[in-house]
RNA sequence: GGUAGGAUGCCCGAGUGGCCAAAGGGGGCGGACUGUAAAUCCGCUGGCGGAUUGCCUUCGGUGGUUCAAAUCCACCUCCUACCA
């Protein structure tokens, strides 16, 4: 693959969807030089599973791919390794080697879903960071302040409310500035949060004199709850790997106000047509829902294949729409002498306890072929066969056992 | 090293001897509604129990005071801030 030397051309896709960009200049000037580019993105391998947010940044990575520019993943088993010693914080868990390299792999693999392997080269930070004397260390730290290290907004935030931080925190965004004087990258991306430590790259770097990464930050995408980032840890993500009818299903699940900021992100649906799809939610001329079956269609084929995702779109209509019943359902058997309700939604459908049992039938949420089982004690004989739904999405084909 | 504060249900956070399975919020679940698994509104949200008012387990850990403790005492563990 050559590099295209139509810059103008680059600069613009690049450019698209970003939050910040340090600095257009000097991102110009690289991409003048008619030179694969080495473009840097840290991972965090403590998530397995990857999601739309990680999508994102990886999209933005295959643009520069498509220009023939190398994509350096770095995977952060080093830090992943040591955790939060603290064990303050949730998100950082300390891991053992093993999970580790298991989640490198899987993420890797699911990377590649988007990024083209030929041009990413997948490196781990325990790599050099392992080495790091005590010496070195000291050096590297000693190129960046306290005061500039509290100006990183959490930092600062925390310093004011007088909560904790430890010193090892302010590692964190050494080591990643130090990964990017190990590779010496051209460019490095992330997420919004992300930016004040890629910028102690850029000043790492010339102290090492290298010359500084350009940083490009994009928007961080908010989970299906709507309002905070999408996280493994916060439950509201939607995975690669997702079955393609939750994909889709989660996806239509967004709020309305979502769907614009997900086709700009996660589709490869241009500009104008974007905008025309705004202005239409706007001005009441689309329904909300039908744009966002489209948004949830592009994205869900994406990972699934168009037929599999048409299917899981079909599957939406049905169940939801129409309020039909899947053509796929587990069975579930009666026992001849016949079961509770309760007992047999805590033993056969799942249901986490009788209590819960309970509490979904007094809700009004089981019913048996459309008729709601009002009371709890009721008992179920084989001659109830048919179908048992419990809530929106669950259902189950109750049948007599043999 | 000194001083002060803190540890509560999935999460955040009230509660300082009984009326506490524990306010409130978030989340989750269910229902209604709907052009949508959006929005909005309502209900539920420890477990067990043949069925509001019963039992069991829960408020950092261990032991104690009391008819009765998340609430008082002792010791312990962990966390934080301030001073040094």
């Amino acid at each position: 693959m050559t590099v295209s030397s139509k810059k103008g051309e680059q600069l613009n896709t690049i450019l698209r969807n970003t939050i910040s960009l340090v600095t257009e200049r000097e991102l110009a000037e690289k991409l003048s030089e008619n030179r694969a580019l080495r473009v840097k993105l840290g991972v965090d391998p403590s998530v397995a599973d990857l999601h739309l947010g990680h999508a994102v940044v990886l999209r933005k990575l295959r643009q520069f791919q498509e220009f023939g520019h190398k994509v350096i993943l770095i995977i952060g088993d080093f830090t992943a390794r040591i955790g939060d010693p603290s064990g303050r914080s949730k998100t950082r868990p300390m891991l053992s080697k093993e999970e580790v390299e298991e989640n490198a792999r899987t993420y890797s693999t699911q990377a590649f879903t988007i990024l083209e392997k030929e041009l990413t080269e997948v490196r781990f930070n325990s790599e050099w960071l392992s080495k790091l004397t005590f010496e070195e260390l000291i050096r590297i730290s000693s190129c960046y302040t306290v005061a500039r290290m509290l100006e990183r907004d959490d930092f600062e935030k925390r310093y004011k409310q007088n909560e904790p931080i430890s010193i090892s925190e302010f590692m964190y965004p050494l080591a990643q500035a130090y990964d990017s004087v190990h590779i010496n990258a051209d460019v490095e991306i992330g997420g919004d949060d992300q930016y004040f430590n890629m910028l102690v790259g850029r000043r790492l770097q010339q102290d090492y004199g290298q010359k500084s990464q350009v940083v490009i930050t994009l928007p961080l995408l908010e989970g299906t709850d709507g309002k905070t980032k999408m996280s493994k840890s916060l439950g509201n993500y939607i995975a690669f790997e997702d079955d393609p009818k939750d994909m889709y299903g989660k996806l239509m699940s967004l709020p309305d106000e979502l769907i614009t900021k997900y086709l700009r992100l996660l589709t490869d649906i241009d500009e104008e047509k974007v905008k025309q799809i705004e202005s239409s939610i706007e001005q009441g001329a689309v329904n909300p829902r039908d744009s966002k079956m489209e948004m949830a269609l592009t994205i869900t084929e994406q990972f699934h294949g168009s037929a599999v995702a048409r299917e899981a779109q079909k599957h939406f209509i049905e169940v939801f729409q129409k309020r039909n019943i899947p053509k796929e359902i587990t069975d579930v058997f009666i026992p001849r002498e016949g079961i509770t309700v309760v007992d047999l939604l805590h033993e056969k459908c799942g249901v986490s306890s009788r209590s819960e049992a309970k509490r979904l039938v007094q809700g009004g949420g089981v019913s048996i072929e459309g008729r709601v089982v009002r009371d709890f004690r009721s008992v179920i004989r084989p001659e109830d066969e048919g179908v048992m739904r419990i809530g929106k999405r669950r259902f189950f084909r109750l049948r007599c056992e043999v």
